[in-house]
DNA sequence: ATCCAGCAATCAATTCATTTGAATGCCGCC
DNA sequence: GGCGGCATTCAAATGAATTGATTGCTGGAT
């Protein structure tokens, strides 16, 4: 292939600037310079680009063709030199952002809209994961960053900020059994135990599976996501601790009702995790806006009801 | 912009390779010569796209993200150079044929597909006219290629070539009142001009507009091609002559009956023109195609029935 | 351990495609 | 009829890319 994009550039400029002196004048070349490579272009295709009409160049049908061809290409050249600009900058060519099923998705959509503003042409991928699923997707590679309930798992070279705090409350459905037995009192665990737990299943493909909130002994139903947490709770196919930020409309309009049980759950932490050392551009912004977002964090801090 | 499709090139070369060494011998070049190439984009782009790792190289996550991009944009590239050397070789950009509405578009697909197979890369355009519209487009340029009926207008410098022979029935809806007049004999003029004629519309734009078979003072309904008349009249909205290759299956299953007329219409000449000189390999192509084409031929032959 | 083979980097020398600049010729216009 | 704008041609200059010899490193074989 024989092909040069300056020559295609070259191409351009002519039909752009409608003579070979100005567009001379415009590539910061000598007119002569533009016959050569138009002369090049024309041999290697055998094909005949101009043809003079009176004492200037015009476009031969073939010709405008070519340009048509050439513009195309160039554009397509454009964008990746682009591209390769924005790597040299340090911008990622991708960047996974895997995030608790806790912090859902479409919180992170105004991040997103803004990173997008930079035109960075980082390809973004967001990634739902549950308990440990951010973490593995963290260590294997699939995201580069996590936002993740708990404790960083050790030994995997992992930092982390706080984002927010989540409160978990005990619910279940308005007509379940359990709802009457706690007008008794606060509910202690040999009674929740003889109810089906509703856990969210871990989502992590490596690292140990974790479970929250169950005991020993009790029946389970693992669903896929803190939402299909929530509305099989609902449902009344189960109890468990679900997190108030989410389930607070559900609590609000009476689908599920609150109950007092012996051993709250405690609050759970929240991180932005990454691995350490990394230094991409777009890495940073998200990790810095993340961390300095209080409209975000606010959200998790909704009204106690 | 300072990207090179050749430096693109020989990083794929090298990412598909797997090494320095075995780049250069597919590139004969010397390996040195991929070193500067490559710490030459490096540079330019302030990037890294190698590490030793031992005594060879290995892509970063940078380098194999340029890779990528520098793939997609080869594929356009070989594109573009593909499509120059068909036009060096004579293949037109574009192609445009006028056929007139009574030569059924789908009678030309075969011949499309069989254009096809050569991989020219010529951009096809079919335009349905009627009447003096494929010569009109033919001269203003809009086709390249017309296939028209009749004379073709002298004086533009126009060739053209015979292709078929249509013939015409003169053909009503059963229950129009002429079923029963031409019981008696074949029908005069005179007793034809009373009734509304469906006529195709002309669709040139430039030349004299032309009609056929109609005559004076005779009512008109213009509708916008051959298939259109046909199942106007069909309708009972008038009468007139039909192409009997298209009407058949109408004349066939009663949809339309045929009457016989003093003055019956004589079969026309459908003609395959270009403008005299064009030399493009495509246009050759269909111009010696159509003539040929023994089977399109035949499709205007129907039995006499 | 040692040696060898394979690979990439460096550097000076060379090559050759591209560019330059001066000269020529053509055309249209005042 | 001469002037000015435009493209081409050609010899000469340029400089980016290539070569080839050399060095240095590594991993595997002996």
């Amino acid at each position: 292939m024989r092909l040069t994009l300056e020559s295609l550039r070259t191409l351009e400029t002519i039909a752009e600037a409608g003579s070979f002196a100005r567009a001379a004048e415009r590539l910061h070349r000598v007119p002569s310079a533009l016959t050569y490579t138009v002369q090049k272009l024309e041999s290697d295709y055998n094909l005949q680009l101009f043809e003079r009409v009176g004492r200037r160049m015009q476009l031969t049908a073939a010709g405008q063709a070519v340009v048509e061809e050439a513009r195309a290409l160039l554009r397509q050249a454009e964008a990746t030199d682009n591209r390769l600009r924005k790597l040299g900058e340090g911008w990622e060519a991708r960047l996974g952002i895997a995030a608790d099923a806790m912090l859902p998705v479409d919180w992170l959509f105004p991040l997103v809209a803004d990173f997008d503003a930079l035109a960075t042409r980082t390809e973004l991928r967001l990634i739902e994961e549950t308990l440990g699923g951010p973490w593995d997707a963290l260590i294997a590679g699939r995201a580069d960053i996590a936002i993740a309930g708990g404790e960083a798992p050790s030994g995997y070279g992992l930092s982390s900020a706080r984002l927010a705090e989540i409160a978990w409350d005990f619910a279940c459905a308005p007509g379940h059994p359990l709802v009457a037995e706690a007008e008794k009192g606060p509910l202690p665990a040999r009674v929740l135990r003889r109810h089906r737990a509703v856990v969210a299943a871990d989502s992590a493909r490596k690292l140990a599976a974790r479970t929250a909130g169950v005991q020993d002994g009790q029946p389970v139903l693992a669903v896929s996501g803190v939402m299909h947490k929530i509305s099989a709770q609902a449902a009344g196919l189960g109890v468990g601790f679900v997190p108030r930020h989410l389930a607070y409309p559900w609590l609000a309009d009476g689908r599920l009702v609150r109950l007092q049980v012996e051993v709250p759950r405690e609050r759970t932490r929240l991180l932005v995790a990454w691995r350490s050392g990394e230094q991409g551009l777009a890495l940073n912004w998200f990790r810095e806006r993340l961390r300095g977002d209080e409209a975000l964090r606010a959200r998790f801090d909704c009204s106690e009801a």
